[in-house]
DNA sequence: GACCGGCTGTATAACGTTATAGAGCCCGAC
DNA sequence: GTCGGGCTCTATAACGTTATACAGCCGGTC
């Protein structure tokens, strides 16, 4: 083991109480004695045991972040955010990555890891709603992202639906009529997929398009292969899409890969939406036009709700809340060249 | 608090001791009694505190993984591998976030962090070799990447001069002769940007090519938006480079962004090659060409090494170990347009 | 001179867990 | 009939910390 506060307490001839005082200032200590122990501290390389501090203050400072895809720079660019937050409100946020596993998933919301953390933001996936009811109340959780609604915590998470219309509305403005969606369907678990679909047809239909089913292009996953394949697919069809609505950037980055490779021109041949704005997208060739979430809200605000329920503070009842986003329009669907303002 | 062992023995009428044997098999148990044992557990929902576990046990089974740029896809990918080995070794991984700020890095490596963990990887930017040294020897602690070395830690990190002699010798190969360099340097802290750099100057003298300080452009950080404005700074000279060899692929990817902005081809008027082979680049208009280190085993390896010091395996002396990385061409360096296989 | 209050320090109990020592019981062997 | 030993279970001490209760001392006030 290492330094304790009894190797501290011998070496300067005082008692626990007053080493700890001296450490946290809980009471006074008299100006020579605390010198004495300070030195002692400083000549052992003492530093609180937080297992110990944990189990006897019942919080660590600690509170985790636990995310399905660590790769997606969307959850890299959210978690700096909630770092920032956490540091300004005095808690330390340490980061897991549960691939969207389900097993991993199910070691977040039983309890088995949320003893050691203050509390969890947490992004779920793979585990139903009525896994998460089920689940014992002890630290406190929020949840982000995803469909995981009516049950007994904080949500934050974008109105996917409206968020999709935007998005299929900008790409019916610039007259395209044969828009394809990339993104998983049928059945998997990732509710943000079905929502987003449904945000998609609704918005085919409100312009008065036609639903073809052969423009939904289905994915196994969400990354920059699951676009670059499903793209590969569609434009192999006889009547290939003029416009592509992908379910993420990265998905998005996939397909503008394949419409670059097939020797095709975009936004001419075919027009390229994603939702994020993550950083890939503008830098890439075109740049991406997309929907961006404001992330910095997000995460800001996980945090925020996260630690007022740590700490008692009256927020009152749990609520879903639905963060602002924009589009941002470059050249995946403008044209045309613009530098980046870096 | 939540539901402890004192609660799950009251409610089923025996002793903590036995309540602790069920839960974790220390000593047997009588069928009727673990039966009575369960299903009180069941009921009130317990999960161990473990908090308390570690310190009774000295080891919570959770290492760190802290890193300077969270936003990196290099890391998310090292971390992945990290991530799979230490789950199956039994241990879980976090991850911190330092930002490479100076203070923060000092949190990892005083003991206050590594109190709770059992053991720490970490990415040191901004400490220098004596402070890592002045730190308390508490828990284990694995060291990757950059250039602390002669530090009694293991200590994980590719030869970064080797590989950008490869870099630029492949350059070199394609019949460029003004190559220039992108990343920091000066006053910078980050050793691997001087070590490349110095790659970088020996390589070229090595091909018989002269040293031009025009050519090496400075950056204040290491991402995207700093390729670009490098580059573009680059492009503006008199005598602007036929060949790019960046800090790292972030930075390449800014500096080919700059490249199609200036109307220029790649590779034809300038190649591009980057280091650290992140996915970004495999999807990249152009691919890019990079020298990729072998993530998978520098992962694994941290991991290994840092679960065998925990517990105390016998592996000898703390060692500097270079892992292997291979030249990747893509693109943006052979030109041509080659799918993807996904 | 007795008492009060402030100041400085100490002893101790608890947080939840697990390893150790040991208690009680029953069965078989001498 | 006693002893040894296996089988269950229990009581307890410790891990390192902090809050509570308390003890001693000094100076000032009635």
């Amino acid at each position: 083991m290492g330094v304790s506060l009894k190797d501290i307490a011998a070496r300067a001839g005082v008692s626990l109480s007053t080493v700890s005082n001296v450490v946290n200032g809980y009471r006074p200590v008299g100006e020579e004695t605390r010198q004495r122990v300070q030195s002692a501290i400083d000549e052992l390389g003492y530093a609180p045991n937080l297992s110990a501090r944990h189990l006897r203050l019942g919080r660590s400072g600690i509170i985790a972040l636990a995310i399905p895809e660590f790769d997606n720079p969307y959850f890299a660019e959210l978690a700096g955010a909630a770092i920032r937050e956490a540091a300004g409100l005095g808690y330390t946020l340490v980061m897991e990555d549960t691939a969207g596993a389900y097993e991993r998933e199910v070691l977040m919301i039983d309890n088995s890891r949320r003893q050691i953390f203050d509390g969890l933001i947490f992004s779920p996936v793979a585990v139903s709603r009525e896994e998460v009811l089920a689940s014992p109340p002890t630290t406190p959780m929020v949840l982000i992202g995803e469909g995981v609604y009516d049950v007994p915590h904080d949500h934050i998470a974008i109105d996917n639906i409206a968020a999709s219309h935007v998005a299929v509305q900008h790409l019916v403005s610039l007259d395209r009529y044969r828009i394809a969606f990339i993104g998983a369907q049928a059945g998997d678990h990732r509710q943000s997929a079905h929502l987003r679909l449904r945000g998609y047809r609704e918005a085919l239909a409100g312009a008065g398009l036609p639903w073809d089913p052969a423009l939904a292009a289905p994915t196994t996953a969400f990354g920059r292969a699951d676009g670059l394949l499903a793209m590969r697919d569609l434009l192999a069809r006889t009547q290939p899409p003029d416009a592509v609505f992908a379910y993420n950037d990265l998905v998005a980055i996939g397909a503008i890969r394949a419409v670059v490779e097939a020797g095709l021109r975009i936004p001419d041949d075919v027009a390229v939406i994603g939702i994020d704005d993550i950083e890939d997208g503008r830098f890439s060739n075109p740049t991406l036009t997309t929907i961006a979430p404001d992330k910095e809200h997000i995460g800001r605000l996980a945090v925020r709700r996260l630690v007022a329920r740590i700490e008692g503070t009256p927020v009152g009842p749990p609520y879903d809340v639905q963060p602002p986003f924009r589009l941002v329009t470059r050249e995946s669907t403008l044209g045309g060249r613009r530098p980046i303002r870096a």
